[in-house]
DNA sequence: TTCTCAATCGAACACTTGTTCTGAGTCATT
DNA sequence: AATGACTCAGAACAAGTGTTCGATTGAGAA
């Protein structure tokens, strides 16, 4: 049993697993941070034998190329893909971290991607008590976050406020010297702060209630 | 009729047929040649309205990472388990009805079936002004709605309160005699009506905001 | 041990591809 | 006719991406 078996394996789980929730191919290099492969050269022989065994086919010399061929579970269709969500935590307003990685996720979300646009990082949290509602956001709703700690002016984001040790959801703008956070509610008025006295947790995509 | 129409068209046709035969999304440049489009710049363009309009997404910086979202010419098709939602028009919370059917939709919103199970009757109104804010819905939102006139206790339902002529979110409660009209925001208090006083337009099944 | 071959890495390279800028043309309005 | 908004072409640019090559490592055979 050589090496490239499992090399192979991973690099076909990954594919399907990308196409999946990107709908499209990865690209050598993605391929090979997901598979553990420091080399574009390795990638780039791995695929080539995986071709050779009919497990995939690519176009030389055209990038994203890549289609599973055996794998019955991959979907490289145009149209009406979905893209699960891993839900993997709870969000709580004096909760410090939101996002937690590590664990298994306690449930999945199917979305479509009109709802959220492709991208990685995305994960869904619970939304716990009342104590949100200046976000328009209750017990139970679902929010979609998108995991990073640099955001745009005008995002909405989760934020934590280091010295009231509050979690919440709002707008995010920077102003000469210091940060203005602005509730969902247009009828309550910002909040000033200071730069350190925040953490970015992440932005958020959308917001779902389920009903009943 | 502008001429981004037939432009917009003959693209998303393209990129269909490409999808078919390739596998993958054409390039910029291989869709001026299908669109006679000769500038890439030109194409780009187009491709940020067909993006805004909601007809694809894509991934900026990443090659042929477009990917059809709906179909201009027909109602989507909702594979996969996906259920195509007329977006029907606006709710608003002087408007009395809600629910127009007869006119075609303004578009379209595809969602799982985790969020709506399968049914008929159900259709999505955009939320206009911030005066259901009491509902925890805020402009823009989008609810999704079951045109029925019974509901079941404990339903959160579309109202239109005859006296006071205004449409609202509530959960309905009826109690001996009269109906409890209760906020989403449970930091509210409940209204009692008479039954007659009030008509029920649907029973609102989901929520869902975009950010952004 | 020494040799050989395959796997792997790291880097350089060249092609592909999306983005941006300038200016020309078109059309409607003033 | 002058203006402005818009579409479009052409080119330059920058980033993404596949390809190739030399060097290193490690395992197994001689």
């Amino acid at each position: 049993m050589t090496q490239l078996d499992t090399h192979g394996a991973r690099i076909i789980a990954f594919i399907e697993r990308y196409w999946q929730t990107h709908q499209r191919s990865p690209s050598y290099e993605e391929i090979g941070a997901a598979a553990g492969l420091v080399s574009k050269d390795h990638v780039s022989r791995d695929l080539k034998k995986l071709k050779e065994q009919g497990y995939l086919s690519f176009t030389p010399g055209v990038s994203r190329s890549i289609v599973l061929l055996k794998n019955p579970r991959s979907r490289p269709r145009g149209g009406d893909g979905t893209i699960p969500l891993p839900v993997v935590g709870v969000l709580h307003s004096s909760e410090p971290e939101p996002v937690a990685d590590k664990v298994p996720p306690l449930d999945w979300l199917t979305v479509t991607r009109e709802l959220v646009d492709d991208q990685d990082d995305v994960v869904v949290l619970k939304v716990k008590g009342d104590s949100m509602i200046d976000a328009l956001v209750n017990d139970g709703d679902l929010v979609l976050l998108k995991k990073k700690h640099d955001v745009q002016n005008g995002e909405m984001v989760a934020v934590w406020h280091k010295p009231t040790r509050q979690m919440s959801l709002k707008y995010y703008h920077r102003e000469n010297g210091h940060v203005r956070l602005q509730p969902a509610n247009p009828k309550l008025d910002s909040v000033n702060v200071k730069p350190n006295e925040v953490e970015i947790h992440g932005q958020v995509l959308a917001i779902v209630r389920k009903a009943s």
